[in-house]
DNA sequence: AATATTTATATCGTGCGCGATGTTTTTAAA
DNA sequence: TTTAAAAACATCGCGCACGATATAAATATT
Protein backbone atom coordinates (compact mmCIF):
# COMPACT_ATOMS: atom_id res chain seq x y z
CA UNK A 1 0.00 0.00 0.00
CA UNK A 2 1.62 3.06 -1.55
CA UNK A 3 0.09 5.67 1.14
CA UNK A 4 -0.38 3.21 3.90
CA UNK A 5 1.44 5.77 6.25
CA UNK A 6 -1.25 8.40 5.38
CA UNK A 7 -3.87 6.66 7.29
CA UNK A 8 -5.31 8.07 10.11
CA UNK A 9 -5.22 5.52 12.28
CA UNK A 10 -1.65 4.84 11.64
CA UNK A 11 -0.99 8.51 12.88
CA UNK A 12 0.02 8.65 16.78
CA UNK A 13 -0.06 12.39 16.97
CA UNK A 14 -3.42 12.26 16.07
CA UNK A 15 -4.07 9.72 19.29
CA UNK A 16 -2.04 12.56 21.44
CA UNK A 17 -4.15 14.82 19.94
CA UNK A 18 -7.74 13.61 20.76
CA UNK A 19 -6.61 12.20 24.03
CA UNK A 20 -5.46 15.59 25.24
CA UNK A 21 -8.76 17.44 24.25
CA UNK A 22 -10.92 14.86 25.76
CA UNK A 23 -8.58 15.01 28.94
CA UNK A 24 -8.90 18.56 28.97
CA UNK A 25 -12.66 18.45 28.33
CA UNK A 26 -12.91 15.87 31.76
CA UNK A 27 -11.68 18.81 33.63
CA UNK A 28 -14.71 21.08 32.39
CA UNK A 29 -16.80 19.73 35.42
CA UNK A 30 -14.37 20.55 37.91
CA UNK A 31 -12.61 23.88 36.55
CA UNK A 32 -16.02 25.72 35.64
CA UNK A 33 -17.47 26.45 39.01
CA UNK A 34 -14.34 27.70 39.75
CA UNK A 35 -13.97 30.51 36.50
CA UNK A 36 -11.18 29.25 35.29
CA UNK A 37 -9.27 27.35 31.78
CA UNK A 38 -7.23 24.04 31.88
CA UNK A 39 -4.23 26.53 30.82
CA UNK A 40 -4.84 28.78 33.89
CA UNK A 41 -5.29 25.95 36.14
CA UNK A 42 -1.76 24.99 35.32
CA UNK A 43 -0.79 28.72 35.82
CA UNK A 44 -2.09 28.37 39.19
CA UNK A 45 -0.37 24.69 39.92
CA UNK A 46 2.70 26.68 39.03
CA UNK A 47 1.90 29.57 41.11
CA UNK A 48 1.18 27.42 44.47
CA UNK A 49 4.21 25.95 44.14
CA UNK A 50 6.15 28.70 44.17
CA UNK A 51 4.36 32.46 44.46
CA UNK A 52 6.12 35.35 43.38
CA UNK A 53 7.66 34.03 39.87
CA UNK A 54 8.59 36.09 36.57
CA UNK A 55 6.78 35.77 33.70
CA UNK A 56 9.92 34.14 32.01
CA UNK A 57 9.69 31.21 34.89
CA UNK A 58 6.04 30.75 34.66
CA UNK A 59 6.43 30.20 30.96
CA UNK A 60 9.47 27.83 31.42
CA UNK A 61 7.81 25.88 33.53
CA UNK A 62 4.77 25.27 31.50
CA UNK A 63 6.89 25.18 28.06
CA UNK A 64 4.98 28.18 26.43
CA UNK A 65 6.30 31.52 25.22
CA UNK A 66 5.14 34.50 26.68
CA UNK A 67 3.41 35.48 24.36
CA UNK A 68 0.85 32.74 25.19
CA UNK A 69 1.14 33.33 28.68
CA UNK A 70 1.36 37.00 29.34
CA UNK A 71 -2.69 37.02 27.57
CA UNK A 72 -3.30 34.83 29.92
CA UNK A 73 -1.96 36.01 33.13
CA UNK A 74 -3.65 39.92 31.84
CA UNK A 75 -7.09 37.50 31.85
CA UNK A 76 -6.14 36.15 35.29
CA UNK A 77 -5.10 39.40 36.95
CA UNK A 78 -8.05 40.67 35.55
CA UNK A 79 -10.36 37.92 37.11
CA UNK A 80 -8.45 38.56 40.53
CA UNK A 81 -6.35 35.68 40.77
CA UNK A 82 -3.10 37.74 40.62
CA UNK A 83 -0.92 40.34 40.36
CA UNK A 84 1.32 41.91 38.51
CA UNK A 85 4.02 43.83 39.68
CA UNK A 86 7.32 45.64 38.26
CA UNK A 87 10.45 43.62 39.46
CA UNK A 88 12.50 45.51 41.42
CA UNK A 89 15.73 44.32 40.48
CA UNK A 90 15.66 43.58 36.67
CA UNK A 91 12.80 46.24 36.06
CA UNK A 92 12.17 44.44 32.62
CA UNK A 93 10.55 41.77 34.63
CA UNK A 94 6.75 41.06 36.16
CA UNK A 95 6.48 39.65 39.15
CA UNK A 96 3.29 37.37 39.18
CA UNK A 97 1.86 36.85 43.03
CA UNK A 98 -1.12 35.67 43.81
CA UNK A 99 -3.85 37.65 45.43
CA UNK A 100 -6.16 36.30 48.06
CA UNK A 101 -8.47 34.28 46.02
CA UNK A 102 -5.92 32.70 43.91
CA UNK A 103 -4.60 31.55 47.44
CA UNK A 104 -7.56 30.16 48.94
CA UNK A 105 -8.67 28.44 45.50
CA UNK A 106 -5.69 26.15 46.37
CA UNK A 107 -8.38 24.76 48.84
CA UNK A 108 -11.28 24.84 46.58
CA UNK A 109 -8.76 22.79 44.01
CA UNK A 110 -7.69 20.37 46.37
CA UNK A 111 -9.61 17.57 45.24
CA UNK A 112 -9.43 17.87 41.57
CA UNK A 113 -6.76 15.33 41.00
CA UNK A 114 -8.40 12.84 42.71
CA UNK A 115 -11.72 13.64 41.37
CA UNK A 116 -10.26 13.04 37.93
CA UNK A 117 -8.61 10.32 38.48
CA UNK A 118 -11.79 8.68 39.90
CA UNK A 119 -13.55 9.96 36.65
CA UNK A 120 -10.91 8.45 34.46
CA UNK A 121 -10.94 4.65 36.78
CA UNK A 122 -14.28 4.65 36.31
CA UNK A 123 -14.77 5.24 32.34
CA UNK A 124 -11.21 3.08 31.62
CA UNK A 125 -11.15 0.12 34.26
CA UNK A 126 -7.15 1.17 35.15
CA UNK A 127 -5.38 3.90 36.24
CA UNK A 128 -2.04 1.97 36.34
CA UNK A 129 -2.18 1.80 32.76
CA UNK A 130 -1.94 5.26 32.42
CA UNK A 131 1.00 6.29 34.59
CA UNK A 132 3.00 3.86 32.31
CA UNK A 133 2.26 7.22 29.86
CA UNK A 134 4.45 9.31 32.29
CA UNK A 135 8.08 8.02 31.32
CA UNK A 136 7.49 7.61 27.55
CA UNK A 137 5.98 11.09 27.39
CA UNK A 138 8.39 12.35 29.03
CA UNK A 139 11.30 11.00 26.98
CA UNK A 140 9.41 12.62 23.86
CA UNK A 141 8.63 15.94 25.59
CA UNK A 142 12.68 15.62 26.77
CA UNK A 143 13.61 14.87 23.00
CA UNK A 144 11.12 17.65 20.90
CA UNK A 145 11.70 20.73 23.60
CA UNK A 146 14.25 22.62 21.84
CA UNK A 147 16.71 22.94 24.23
CA UNK A 148 16.15 27.16 24.39
CA UNK A 149 18.48 28.92 26.62
CA UNK A 150 16.08 29.66 29.57
CA UNK A 151 15.46 33.34 30.51
CA UNK B 1 2.13 16.79 51.60
CA UNK B 2 -1.48 17.77 51.50
CA UNK B 3 -1.21 19.50 48.21
CA UNK B 4 1.37 16.86 46.75
CA UNK B 5 -1.25 16.12 43.94
CA UNK B 6 -1.33 19.61 42.76
CA UNK B 7 2.00 19.44 41.98
CA UNK B 8 2.38 20.16 37.93
CA UNK B 9 4.80 17.09 38.06
CA UNK B 10 2.01 14.71 39.10
CA UNK B 11 -0.39 15.68 36.51
CA UNK B 12 -0.73 13.22 33.34
CA UNK B 13 -2.75 15.65 31.58
CA UNK B 14 0.34 18.13 31.14
CA UNK B 15 2.29 15.98 29.83
CA UNK B 16 -0.17 14.76 27.16
CA UNK B 17 -0.98 18.95 26.51
CA UNK B 18 2.50 19.71 26.33
CA UNK B 19 3.51 16.39 24.18
CA UNK B 20 0.55 17.11 21.75
CA UNK B 21 1.73 20.68 21.24
CA UNK B 22 5.55 19.71 21.02
CA UNK B 23 4.45 16.73 18.47
CA UNK B 24 2.47 19.03 16.46
CA UNK B 25 4.89 21.59 16.23
CA UNK B 26 7.49 19.01 14.55
CA UNK B 27 5.12 19.16 12.17
CA UNK B 28 5.54 22.51 10.96
CA UNK B 29 8.83 22.40 8.78
CA UNK B 30 6.70 19.32 6.34
CA UNK B 31 3.25 21.14 6.14
CA UNK B 32 4.19 25.30 5.87
CA UNK B 33 5.44 24.43 2.54
CA UNK B 34 1.97 22.47 1.67
CA UNK B 35 -0.06 25.76 2.93
CA UNK B 36 -1.37 23.95 5.53
CA UNK B 37 -2.10 23.03 9.74
CA UNK B 38 -2.30 20.09 11.22
CA UNK B 39 -6.07 20.04 11.53
CA UNK B 40 -6.49 20.49 8.07
CA UNK B 41 -3.80 17.43 7.84
CA UNK B 42 -6.28 15.66 9.33
CA UNK B 43 -9.22 16.54 7.08
CA UNK B 44 -6.73 16.19 4.42
CA UNK B 45 -6.41 12.00 5.71
CA UNK B 46 -9.74 11.41 5.98
CA UNK B 47 -10.70 12.44 2.51
CA UNK B 48 -7.50 10.54 0.95
CA UNK B 49 -9.28 7.41 2.50
CA UNK B 50 -12.66 8.14 1.09
CA UNK B 51 -13.66 11.23 -0.66
CA UNK B 52 -16.98 12.87 -0.92
CA UNK B 53 -18.13 13.03 2.75
CA UNK B 54 -20.82 14.63 4.65
CA UNK B 55 -19.53 17.04 7.20
CA UNK B 56 -20.48 15.11 9.86
CA UNK B 57 -18.88 11.93 8.92
CA UNK B 58 -15.53 13.86 9.05
CA UNK B 59 -16.45 15.23 11.95
CA UNK B 60 -17.18 12.16 13.60
CA UNK B 61 -13.88 10.47 12.48
CA UNK B 62 -11.51 13.83 14.03
CA UNK B 63 -13.47 13.23 17.10
CA UNK B 64 -14.70 16.93 16.78
CA UNK B 65 -17.64 18.71 16.33
CA UNK B 66 -19.15 21.08 13.48
CA UNK B 67 -19.08 24.09 15.05
CA UNK B 68 -14.94 23.20 15.21
CA UNK B 69 -15.15 21.42 11.27
CA UNK B 70 -17.22 23.26 9.34
CA UNK B 71 -14.87 26.88 9.83
CA UNK B 72 -11.85 24.81 9.03
CA UNK B 73 -13.59 23.01 5.72
CA UNK B 74 -14.76 26.81 4.74
CA UNK B 75 -10.85 28.00 5.21
CA UNK B 76 -9.89 24.95 3.26
CA UNK B 77 -12.68 25.66 0.70
CA UNK B 78 -11.06 29.06 0.01
CA UNK B 79 -7.57 27.84 -0.23
CA UNK B 80 -8.64 25.48 -3.36
CA UNK B 81 -8.24 22.33 -1.58
CA UNK B 82 -12.04 20.68 -1.29
CA UNK B 83 -15.47 21.42 -2.53
CA UNK B 84 -18.64 21.36 -0.59
CA UNK B 85 -21.65 20.69 -2.18
CA UNK B 86 -25.25 20.32 -1.48
CA UNK B 87 -26.39 17.00 -0.46
CA UNK B 88 -28.51 15.33 -3.14
CA UNK B 89 -30.59 12.69 -1.12
CA UNK B 90 -30.21 14.89 2.10
CA UNK B 91 -29.64 18.62 1.27
CA UNK B 92 -29.20 19.26 5.06
CA UNK B 93 -25.70 17.65 4.40
CA UNK B 94 -23.06 19.26 2.96
CA UNK B 95 -20.47 16.73 0.56
CA UNK B 96 -17.29 17.44 1.21
CA UNK B 97 -15.46 16.61 -2.11
CA UNK B 98 -11.37 17.21 -2.62
CA UNK B 99 -9.90 19.08 -5.47
CA UNK B 100 -7.18 18.44 -8.00
CA UNK B 101 -5.37 20.50 -5.60
CA UNK B 102 -6.51 18.55 -2.77
CA UNK B 103 -5.92 15.12 -4.33
CA UNK B 104 -2.18 15.64 -5.63
CA UNK B 105 -1.11 17.08 -2.48
CA UNK B 106 -1.38 13.61 -1.21
CA UNK B 107 1.58 12.69 -3.37
CA UNK B 108 3.27 15.88 -1.85
CA UNK B 109 2.43 14.63 1.96
CA UNK B 110 3.79 10.97 1.28
CA UNK B 111 7.11 11.18 3.11
CA UNK B 112 5.31 12.93 6.02
CA UNK B 113 4.78 10.51 8.52
CA UNK B 114 8.50 8.63 7.42
CA UNK B 115 10.58 12.03 8.05
CA UNK B 116 8.09 12.82 11.03
CA UNK B 117 9.40 9.28 12.51
CA UNK B 118 12.87 9.90 11.15
CA UNK B 119 13.21 13.46 12.75
CA UNK B 120 11.82 11.51 16.38
CA UNK B 121 13.98 8.81 16.13
CA UNK B 122 17.15 10.94 16.14
CA UNK B 123 15.46 13.11 19.03
CA UNK B 124 14.19 10.47 21.06
CA UNK B 125 16.71 7.45 20.04
CA UNK B 126 14.20 4.69 20.06
CA UNK B 127 10.45 4.40 18.35
CA UNK B 128 9.16 0.99 19.34
CA UNK B 129 8.71 2.99 22.41
CA UNK B 130 6.41 5.57 20.98
CA UNK B 131 4.43 2.77 19.81
CA UNK B 132 3.54 1.48 23.41
CA UNK B 133 1.41 4.46 23.67
CA UNK B 134 -0.95 3.30 21.24
CA UNK B 135 -3.04 0.71 22.97
CA UNK B 136 -3.20 2.77 25.99
CA UNK B 137 -4.09 6.07 24.40
CA UNK B 138 -6.40 4.13 22.33
CA UNK B 139 -8.27 2.96 25.88
CA UNK B 140 -7.99 6.48 27.20
CA UNK B 141 -10.18 8.19 24.01
CA UNK B 142 -12.10 5.50 24.03
CA UNK B 143 -13.10 5.78 27.57
CA UNK B 144 -13.30 9.47 27.16
CA UNK B 145 -15.52 9.82 24.35
CA UNK B 146 -19.41 10.04 25.04
CA UNK B 147 -20.75 7.65 22.55
CA UNK B 148 -23.24 10.72 21.17
CA UNK B 149 -25.38 8.91 18.69
CA UNK B 150 -23.48 10.16 15.08
CA UNK B 151 -25.37 11.73 12.49
C1' DA C 1 31.86 55.51 27.72
C1' DA C 2 29.50 54.52 23.49
C1' DT C 3 27.62 50.87 20.89
C1' DA C 4 25.84 46.37 20.01
C1' DT C 5 23.59 42.39 21.61
C1' DT C 6 20.68 39.90 24.48
C1' DT C 7 16.83 39.43 27.55
C1' DA C 8 12.01 40.13 29.42
C1' DT C 9 7.81 41.29 28.19
C1' DA C 10 4.14 42.92 25.22
C1' DT C 11 1.26 43.43 20.90
C1' DC C 12 -0.88 41.82 16.68
C1' DG C 13 -2.94 38.54 13.50
C1' DT C 14 -4.58 33.94 12.40
C1' DG C 15 -6.39 29.39 13.23
C1' DC C 16 -8.22 26.38 15.96
C1' DG C 17 -11.58 24.17 19.91
C1' DC C 18 -15.72 24.52 21.93
C1' DG C 19 -19.93 26.22 24.49
C1' DA C 20 -24.13 28.37 23.20
C1' DT C 21 -27.45 29.29 19.94
C1' DG C 22 -29.90 29.48 15.43
C1' DT C 23 -31.84 27.64 10.83
C1' DT C 24 -33.41 24.37 7.81
C1' DT C 25 -34.60 19.82 6.64
C1' DT C 26 -35.78 15.22 7.91
C1' DT C 27 -37.97 11.90 10.75
C1' DA C 28 -41.14 10.46 14.42
C1' DA C 29 -45.28 10.97 17.04
C1' DA C 30 -49.87 12.29 18.01
C1' DT D 1 -51.73 15.14 8.51
C1' DT D 2 -50.43 18.33 11.57
C1' DT D 3 -47.16 18.68 15.15
C1' DA D 4 -43.14 17.55 17.74
C1' DA D 5 -38.53 15.96 17.98
C1' DA D 6 -34.18 15.11 16.04
C1' DA D 7 -30.46 15.70 12.81
C1' DA D 8 -27.04 18.44 9.79
C1' DC D 9 -24.93 22.40 9.40
C1' DA D 10 -23.84 27.22 10.43
C1' DT D 11 -22.81 31.44 13.27
C1' DC D 12 -21.00 33.86 17.24
C1' DG D 13 -17.95 34.72 21.04
C1' DC D 14 -14.02 33.66 23.80
C1' DG D 15 -9.64 31.72 25.11
C1' DC D 16 -5.85 29.79 23.93
C1' DA D 17 -1.18 28.70 20.88
C1' DC D 18 2.04 30.60 18.18
C1' DG D 19 4.61 33.08 14.38
C1' DA D 20 6.09 37.71 13.64
C1' DT D 21 7.26 41.97 15.37
C1' DA D 22 8.04 45.75 18.76
C1' DT D 23 9.87 48.08 23.01
C1' DA D 24 12.53 48.88 26.81
C1' DA D 25 16.02 47.56 29.97
C1' DA D 26 20.07 44.91 31.12
C1' DT D 27 24.43 42.95 29.66
C1' DA D 28 28.37 42.39 26.67
C1' DT D 29 31.57 44.37 23.39
C1' DT D 30 34.58 47.57 21.45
Amino acid sequence: MEYEQLKLNNQLCFRLYTATRLTLGAYHPYLDPLGITYPQYLVLLVLWEQDKQPVCDIAKRLMLDTNTVTPLLQRMEKAGLLLRTKGKTDTRQRIVSLTEKGLTMREQAKHIPECLSANILEKMGSLEELTTLVPTLDKLIEGLSERRIGC
